[in-house]
DNA sequence: AAAGTATGCCGCC
DNA sequence: TGGCGGCCCTACTT
């Protein structure tokens, strides 16, 4: 047998060339410096083929005449084909036409003409005026509509970046929660496991305590009876409680004790709340337990419940703000349930709400516990208008963008506070939109009655994606996290005076620093991190703070193609 | 500046 | 039913 050269050897390579291609003259000549290559080793098959006797060399021969295509066609990278191309346009995204909409999910058309997209209260019945009322129904009416007025107020949108701090945290942003009674403070945890503790009243003031977690802090949830002190669940099998001011925390319970033994068997915290009437603070984990811990003693009671299917992730966990007995969990296994305290068993559900795909969250109405409000990955907002009505299908839902693929915090629909007619709701959008040319991600403000989109808000030096989001329990403010930064927000018309006039509102931070069990926040502090920005070199001049001079110059730059 | 990667769920067999 | 490959709009770092 002749000595085959590696060529030979070789399956045969076609090179597909892009018939009507638009390529520049030098890029053709290597499509022909290649074609020419893939002609020989034609001919060098063709040859071996010739001298092939034996069955072992005829098989030989099958192998290589399978054809590797190497294509030089333009090729949609979603689905693979030619004739079309998905990904950006500029700052418009093109849909791959072959998918589903990757909004509402349905075929036969794409993201860009669904009709979600172009109206959010597309295919949503409004609330009635009046709910069929069963008799628990009127006992609630009685008890609670004298405190509920009866004009909808218009809603104030806080609409216009006010403060912020850059590069905040270390690694993105998982949650956030505002201080119940010192309105200014803001409290944010991130994947790293760290929790920022940050005054955005006086701005420079921020903490950020390092060492109360290994790995992501899921959950964080104020003490209502010790308002100085955070209860944080995290992937690191920990729950603890931390004093704000020092950072000293205490560890309530710890579901790893013997460390790693592999991940089929390492437990996670995810889902946590306080139930202030019952003393006890609630956590379920990654295989689908429940925990309750007593807040006098800082023990875990009773023993773990399962509430959601058995190795699924219990992602949250809401109490009742009115009726301390009920509680609502959600989870990976597709459903949110609603539960009594007091027969509190696996299987012992009073309710189980089924979703498509995993349920982010769920969250009972804040005032009167009555609405129930989920976003599940599916790309919707399912309400459900009262626990004391028919809970057997969701009364209404509401298209919306904030299915994601990986490396994203999971977005939330988060309920006004202040809203007396609890209907609306903010929430991050995961799809982009072409802003004067820029790709930008809107965060949503949702009327949940309608479905109507009451308000999208972005800034253009944000250009990244906004799943975190909070607003103020008594002031017109939200708190946005979008990757490693912290933005507040207020309502344009009310706060246009106090426009940022200084560029202090804005704080700029290198990668967080690791401070732990100290507080800080003094000038000293804020000059580390402004030199910690500054040795970034050629990045301060574009990423100088703020906010309109620099803001078109980045949002450019940003642009994707 | 392109390539790498951390990372979670889904669906397939 | 479990393990594994594979993802549609990320946000970085090297």
């Amino acid at each position: 047998m002749p000595p085959q050269t590696r060529r030979a050897s070789f399956p045969k390579v076609v090179i597909e060339r892009e018939t009507d291609s638009e390529e520049s003259s030098s890029d053709e000549e290597e499509e022909i410096d290649e074609e020419g290559e893939a002609e020989d080793d034609v001919v060098e098959d063709e040859e071996v083929k010739a001298t092939a006797n034996d069955e072992e060399e005829k098989k030989l021969v099958v192998k290589k005449k399978t054809a590797i295509t190497i294509s030089l066609k333009k090729v949609c990278k979603v689905c693979k084909r030619t004739g079309h191309e998905a990904g950006f346009k500029g700052a418009t995204y093109v849909d791959c036409p072959m998918k589903p909409c990757f909004l509402c999910k349905l075929p036969g058309h794409t993201t860009m003409t669904c009709p979600h997209r172009v109206a959010t209260e597309y295919g949503v019945v409004p609330a009635p005026r009046r709910n069929t009322h069963n008799s628990l129904d009127y006992v609630f009416e009685r008890q609670l509509r004298p405190q509920i007025p009866k004009m909808k107020p218009e809603f104030i949108i806080p609409d216009q970046v006010n403060c912020a701090v850059i590069r905040y945290h270390s690694r993105r942003v998982t949650c956030l929660e505002f201080h119940p009674t010192n309105n200014n403070i803001l409290l944010s945890g991130d994947k790293k496991g760290q929790l920022g503790v940050w005054d955005f009243g006086k701005v420079y003031e921020k903490t950020v305590y390092g060492d109360i977690h290994d790995c992501i802090l899921n959950n964080m949830k104020l003490n209502p009876r010790n308002d100085g002190t955070v209860y944080t669940g995290s992937s690191d099998g920990t729950a603890s409680c931390t004093d704000l001011e020092t950072g000293i925390s205490s560890s309530l319970m710890n579901l790893n004790p013997n460390g790693w033994q592999g991940p089929s068997t390492w437990r996670m915290l995810y889902g946590l709340d306080i139930n202030s009437e019952k003393g006890v603070v609630l956590v379920a984990d990654n295989f689908g337990y429940l925990y309750t811990v007593d807040m006098r003693s800082n023990n875990v009671t009773g023993e773990p419940i399962l509430i959601h299917k058995k190795g699924s992730k219990v992602v949250g966990l809401h109490c009742n703000p009115l009726q301390p007995d009920l509680l609502l969990s959600c989870g990976n296994d597709h459903f949110a349930r609603i539960w009594d305290m007091r027969r509190l068993e696996t299987g012992s559900s009073l309710h189980d709400l089924p979703h498509k795909r995993v349920v982010n969250s769920a969250y009972f109405s804040p005032l009167s516990g009555s609405k129930i409000l989920t976003t599940s990955q599916d790309n919707r907002l399912r309400v459900w208008d009262s626990i004391f009505g028919s809970l057997d299908s969701p009364s209404r839902e509401i298209v919306h963008s904030h299915d994601f693929n990986r490396h994203l915090t999971a977005f939330r629909a988060e309920w006004d506070p202040k809203d007396p007619s609890e209907s609306l709701v903010v929430i991050g959008r995961y799809i982009s939109e072409n802003y004067n040319g820029t790709a930008l991600h809107p965060i949503d403000f949702i009327d949940i009655s309608t479905g109507q989109l009451v308000a999208e808000i972005m800034d253009p030096n944000i250009t990244t994606i906004s799943p975190v989001n909070k607003l103020h329990p008594c002031d017109d403010i939200l708190a946005s996290g979008s990757s490693r930064s912290l933005f507040i927000w207020r309502p344009k018309e009310k706060y246009e005076m106090e426009k940022p006039k200084d560029e202090k509102k804005i704080v700029l931070c290198g990668k967080a620093e690791k401070k732990s069990k100290r507080k800080s926040g003094d000038e000293s502090d804020c000059d580390s991190d402004n030199d910690a920005f500054n040795t970034k070199g050629k990045n301060v001049k574009s990423k100088k703070p703020y906010l309109e001079s620099t803001s078109k110059s980045k949002a450019k730059s940003s642009k994707k193609h």
